[in-house]
DNA sequence: ACATTAGTTTCGATATTTCTAAACTACGAA
DNA sequence: TTCGTAGTTTAGAAATATCGAAACTAATGT
């Protein structure tokens, strides 16, 4: 078994394991946005978004491309945006059986 | 937005976010196996294996049964397992096709 | 050239993760 | 009850991640 993909996929986890990177995931899950309005949807600080976004960027799960002054960040694969969607699924069901997550219908909808 | 649910989100990826632990994901990937038993697979320390699997007994994503002298692993949900190959697949796809990964026919069909 | 807006990088303090070694608990057998 | 096997927990050192603050770069307009 070659160890080396699960390094690779380790890296991945990594870049997506932490809440605001999942939060920006979540904001780019079907369109490219600027830093500023990632920002603005998040309300924390730009250097802490540049950051999260660096992370994801080098991990390969993000790209960027520059327009004017703007940097507009898009997911690399709409396929990883797919497994990531699949997992929260998944613990939404987990944890609202369990209690754990009180949340409505027209909530479970926006996810 | 319900930001618990990343937070959630968050907490199952770090419990992946390591190689070695998803080493363990993939040894369970379809049947329960002893710690002794993943220990002989992997070539670690025992204590180090039982720190793996803790962290993701914590995280929900693996449960346990004893028998006897034996302490039986397992992951909790089918699904998880899925979400994993579906995000190791894209690696692997993405990155063969970068040339970062080199891999036959025969082991990408272990996989 | 200078100012402005958008974004990035660096620094450093703090917190978290990882691993080895050693001590510990749990169960079963003699 | 003592021994051996299976597994867990703890302690501590080293590495890594996080985040705010400040300095920095990049593109544009005046």
């Amino acid at each position: 078994m070659n160890k080396r993909i699960f390094q690779l996929h380790a890296d991945v986890c990594k870049a997506l394991a932490h809440a605001k990177r999942l939060e920006i995931v979540h904001i780019l899950k079907d369109k490219e946005s600027t830093v500023g309005d990632i920002v603005k949807q998040m309300g924390i600080p730009k250097a802490n978004v540049s950051q999260h976004l660096a992370v994801m960027r080098k991990a390969g799960v993000l790209n960027t491309r520059r327009e004017g002054l703007n940097v507009y960040y898009r997911i690399t694969s709409p396929k990883i945006a797919r497994a990531c969607n699949l997992m929260r699924k998944v613990l939404l069901e987990h944890h609202v059986k369990r209690g754990n997550l009180l949340m409505d219908q027209a909530q479970k909808e926006k996810l």
